[in-house]
DNA sequence: TTGAAAGCGATACCAA
DNA sequence: TTGGTATCGCTTTCAA
């Protein structure tokens, strides 16, 4: 049985109030009285119960992270979203908050019920693809604090953090446009929208700026399947005039890719110049290695933690809408190099 | 304000304990105001809340996952041991437990003593590197349920689950053997004590079963430093009679061996074989993709909750000690493929 | 400055 | 079969 604040009381002769408040510093208790309970508390390793604590001030101090994985038995994001929860843990945990993490969300309705009506944690964070809207607007009127992680969202009273997918994309493509390509391709995901439109903006915006017409033909979809950024590249050299450059929506898409290009016969970037975002540790592998866009995953995650934490401390302030600058790494794929 | 027992209680006329044995089924509560119970909670989405039954139950339904990143700014692990944490909750999760993460466990006993005395989880999972030893020797003194994952220990009333990595060294090398390599080099670290006292173990089974005697010099220690198995390599390559192939101690290691033997100007597998450990993701992207074991990450946190979730229902069951099966997956770096 | 007592929301014993 | 009541461990008025 772990020492309880009743075993300090005994133990000095003192009321269990007179204890709790002389541990939390209260400042009505003398200050002898203070150190005497501080030092017993110390010597016992006394820590109050997380539970009774939490029942009595209403508080958790627990926030729940919510993964929507899309493939269950595929690791192919693994990578990425570890590191965005490890940004959200490390910060959450450096201000006395644990981390909940709740990865099999089925049936999601009953489950997110349950993780507010218990009163599981104080906040959550949502990661991951799905239909948010019914999940948004189920936790609004939960009233639960909440921020969205990743993703942009539509509803303008509803937080979120997500890299700059404009400016990455068209960073990625201006970089593509000043190498002098001029017909540049685009492997999509419609599958996810805000995050491709925003990076087909980006695309668009570069080619505006470079006075080079925008050619549909030259947008392929993919999905999150294996195999998709393969098949969408083919598509592209199947082109009656393929592009001289692929832009994709991320570096797994960029790295199918890049095994279709070779496939063919063709070099890279010699041939047909590749760009992924992401950076994901196999883009630095490959040969050549892949021209992508860095994200500060870390860091949103830690942002997602602390808006989520400041919303927790006063339900009173309005939404943040965070868009954090992401930078293009070039390597290989884009540029020769000696 | 969610609803609670009291609000039920009041609006069906019944006495709070009446409701409460309805809602967990007792046998003493008569069907018809078992019904009505239960109905009138659908009805109002009632779920009891977690701190209050935590605290009385004397159990929080809460497994901790404790996670020692040696690297904190660095994703090199970030895949593998998401894995493990995602088999981990997937298990957890189907039996009504929640994960909860600690990732940044720094002045390691406090924090330890932390969530043992003020019972935030009723057992703990340990992932990682570090001095286990003392962690251990505080958990058991504590008696709180744990199981070390991923990692072999040595005290025999310890539960762990690790992969086989004797045997998966041994396949490795075995294959390479096989091939007809007789001059294998092996790039290990020992900074990992008792994985990389298995798979070297692994390694001189398998050379003991071809007759091949062995030879120190083609051992050369690596550590999890970027750039440490390029160097490893390169030593490799330097010895006066250099191995024809090579069995590294991790495929991160192995992409580093690589990119040294490319840049020796010589090819794999033609004039080195390389094989890796773990099958991350990347060792499929390199050129030629790499010859690895492959590891149940997913089916060994599964089973770590298992065990623990076991312990935690009745602690009097023995230790379990698991090492489960590895596989070796022949990939272009040690066979040319057509 | 200290302590008694109520209460957070549930469970469990015992009596009715 | 149901209800009263103590209790889990802590916090927080309100009196003393």
């Amino acid at each position: 049985m772990p020492v309880t604040i009743k075993d300090i009381a005994k133990e000095l002769g003192l009321s269990v109030s007179t204890v709790s408040k002389a541990l939390n510093d209260y400042p009505d208790i003398a200050p002898e009285t203070k150190r005497r309970v501080q030092e017993l508390a110390q010597i016992l390793d006394y820590y109050p119960s997380a539970t009774a604590r939490s029942l009595r001030r209403r508080h958790t101090n627990k926030i729940g992270l919510l993964l929507f994985l899309r493939i269950v038995g595929s690791s192919l994001t693994s990578e990425y979203e570890f590191e965005l929860i490890r940004g959200v843990a490390f910060t959450a945990e450096k201000q006395g908050y644990n981390l909940v993490l709740y990865t099999t969300v089925t049936r999601e309705a009953d489950q997110l019920m349950r993780i507010c009506r218990a009163r599981e944690v104080d906040g959550l964070i949502l990661i991951g693809a799905g239909h948010l809207e019914e999940l948004i607007a189920f936790l609004s009127r939960e009233a639960i604090p909440f921020v969205v992680l990743n993703r942009r969202v539509e509803q303008p009273d509803v937080s979120f953090i997500a890299p700059d997918n404009v400016n990455g994309a068209r960073a990625a493509v201006c970089h593509l446009l000043e190498l002098g390509h001029r017909r540049i391709g685009y492997i999509g995901r419609p599958d996810d929208p805000e995050t491709n439109i925003d990076r087909l903006a980006g695309y668009r915006q570069a080619l505006a700026e470079f006075g080079v017409p925008f050619d549909e033909r030259l947008i392929i979809p993919a999905s999150f399947e294996s195999g998709s950024g393969y098949r969408a590249m083919k598509a592209l050299l199947d082109l009656p005039s393929p592009p001289t450059a692929v832009f994709a929506f991320n570096d797994h898409l960029a790295i199918e890719a890049l095994q279709a290009v070779k496939e063919r016969g063709l070099q890279v970037p010699a041939d047909v110049a590749l760009v992924g975002f992401d950076d994901i540790h196999s883009s630095l592998v490959t040969t050549p290695p892949l021209t992508t866009v860095h994200q500060p995953l870390l860091e949103m995650g830690s942002q997602a933690a602390q808006v989520l934490l400041d919303r927790i401390a006063d339900d009173s302030l309005p939404p943040i809408r965070l868009t954090l600058p992401v930078h293009l790494v070039v390597r290989g794929s884009t540029v020769r190099r000696t």
